[in-house]
DNA sequence: CTGTTAGCGCTTTCAA
DNA sequence: TTGAAAGCGCTAACAG
């Protein structure tokens, strides 16, 4: 910077100013800036700005995995959004592991973010208590409670599940069957597991609860394959799968195309998440579609307004969902 | 820091050596340091440290889109190396278009990220300039050239488009039509262009090639089933369809499976990156593997080594691809 | 193994 | 509209 104050014959505060805002220096001592900056390559750097000014311009997200992941979508909003203001975002993942997501948090607040993201609104304790302490904005999402950190941009997962139980029951089903991945850290999928149970148990008081999980391997559709098979071994009685997600769901019905099962007729099979491949699955898949990109993007703006010191009217928003009836049932 | 130092009775110094190199301290003054950390809830200011090390402990990464893309697994693979070595990712995504490609490069150099990672190998001028000018270690990748900017982990898309038109002929199809999206700014898609082209001109010499494009719209399987229709509509003597991916294979071979037309005997399909659902479909799709993840994990390698100032043995990784023949041919 | 000194490249504050 | 002085919170380099 002082090599381009020296070029346009001024002082670096006033390169600093015209950098930050052109509007704030004179039209010729602006133009001699300029020129300076492009002939001398000068890149700013941030680093220093941040140092001085106490504002990092950048935003922690962390999200469970990026590969192959609904999550991407979130991200994607929220960086569209982010962007543009100038903010830049920094990715970690935690593979669903709690430690993970503690070390990440810490290792991000040392970063002096000016916003914080993430997806989940289950955290250590250890955890929770760096958020509350930095004193930044934070976002939950993914989830719903009632005592978030901070803000909050997300849905039941409970209550999206009951509505596909509500939607089965109503169509004749009496045997269903709830099949998913449910990972020890993974609160979102442990959410629909107990929207499965407390649905089941509301319609079937006293019946038992038939439920297949797997808690290890990847997100694959080749889990949904397997489960279906569980299912159709344990519990042969079953006339609807609720799958905890789509990729799930989506291998189920490939594979019931492949064995001669007639979706819904033998067997109704519900999804979650509303994947690109569901309305073209034949039969299309009945399932529950989140407005991902649109949770990034509401977090973004929450936070930019936090960030640029305006208060936020709702602290709280609720994204929804919605049941999408579709062929598989 | 200082307030850290004061409760442990020690220097500064001694807490920053503490934290960077546990070792580098006595076993009790670490202990009182480590007791004091913990009291005082201190949290390291990266910020500082980048600007007094000139190290920031972060790499950039910058990917077309984030959302429903392989590239989403190639970030995974580079966040999965990366982050237990202590660096943050920057994450920024161009949506195809080369200016915001040279904005996000601008604005990611002025974070001085100690690494830069990108997809693909043709930029601006000005973005490669400024690439070339930092300094730093830059890995391009998702593509072959012969003059990277710096360092390269990719393969080349125009030789694996021509090994499924040479499996496609050596099969016996002889009406190939190429159909896929090809956006102004995604070299990609136009090195698998020119692969059917060239592998097209080679094998039926003199005779014109069947190409369908879509330059807009979202990569979603409903951009298949249009490709599809309008291969149909344009060129009806196709034997063959090489999608540019496999979303949009997946999309046209569900189609088919719909509308009763028989793969691979009416007509055949390709596809292109193994997606998870290539090997589900009914037929299976063949379709070309790329090591999407491998390709983030080895560039990270590559930059760890750089930024420890170990010298590179190969800057030039080809992580090649493999051709998987299944049922829809 | 530990401490002292100087300074990284900006921005804030105040003055002109 | 512009400039001078001070300092953000760390680490490098050196000394002890």
């Amino acid at each position: 910077m002082a090599d381009v104050a020296r070029a346009a014959g001024v002082s670096t505060q006033t390169v600093s100013r015209a950098l930050r805002d052109p509007r704030s220096v004179g039209p010729d001592t602006l133009d001699r800036i300029e020129t300076a900056v492009r002939e001398t390559h000068y890149v700013q750097n941030f680093a220093a700005s941040h140092l001085a000014s106490n504002r990092s311009m950048t935003v922690a997200a962390i999200i469970p995995t990026i590969s192959a992941s609904i999550f991407a979508d979130t991200i994607q909003g929220l960086t569209d959004v982010l962007l543009p203001e100038g903010y830049q975002v920094f990715l970690g993942h935690t593979d669903y592991t709690p430690a993970r997501e503690e070390a990440l948090v810490r290792s991000l607040a040392g970063r002096r973010p000016d916003g914080f993201f993430i997806i989940g609104t289950r955290h250590t304790q250890e955890a929770t208590e760096i958020l509350k302490r930095t004193g930044m904005p934070v976002v939950e999402s993914w989830s719903w409670t009632s005592r978030p950190v901070d803000l909050l941009v997300g849905f039941s997962n409970h209550a999206a599940i009951m509505s596909v139980v509500d939607h089965l029951v109503a169509g004749g089903y009496r045997r269903l069957t709830f099949a998913g991945m449910v990972r020890p850290g993974d609160h979102r999928a442990k959410d629909r597991l107990k929207g499965f149970i407390d649905a089941h148990a509301r319609h079937f008081p006293g019946q038992a609860t038939r439920v297949v999980t797997a808690a290890s391997g990847a997100m694959e559709m080749e889990r949904g394959v397997e489960l279906l098979h569980r299912v159709r071994e344990t519990h042969p009685e079953t006339d609807a799968i609720v799958f905890a997600s789509d990729v799930l769901a989506a291998g189920a019905v490939l594979k019931c195309g492949a064995l001669g099962i007639r979706v819904p007729d033998d067997l109704a099979i519900t999804g979650f998440g509303d994947y690109d491949i569901a309305a073209h699955l034949t039969p299309a898949l009945t399932t529950v579609a989140i407005a991902s990109r649109r949770i990034g993007m509401e977090a973004a703006r929450l936070l930019l307004q936090r960030m640029n010191g305006q208060t936020v009217e709702a602290k709280m928003v609720d994204v929804g969902f919605e049941l999408l009836v579709r062929g598989s049932t």
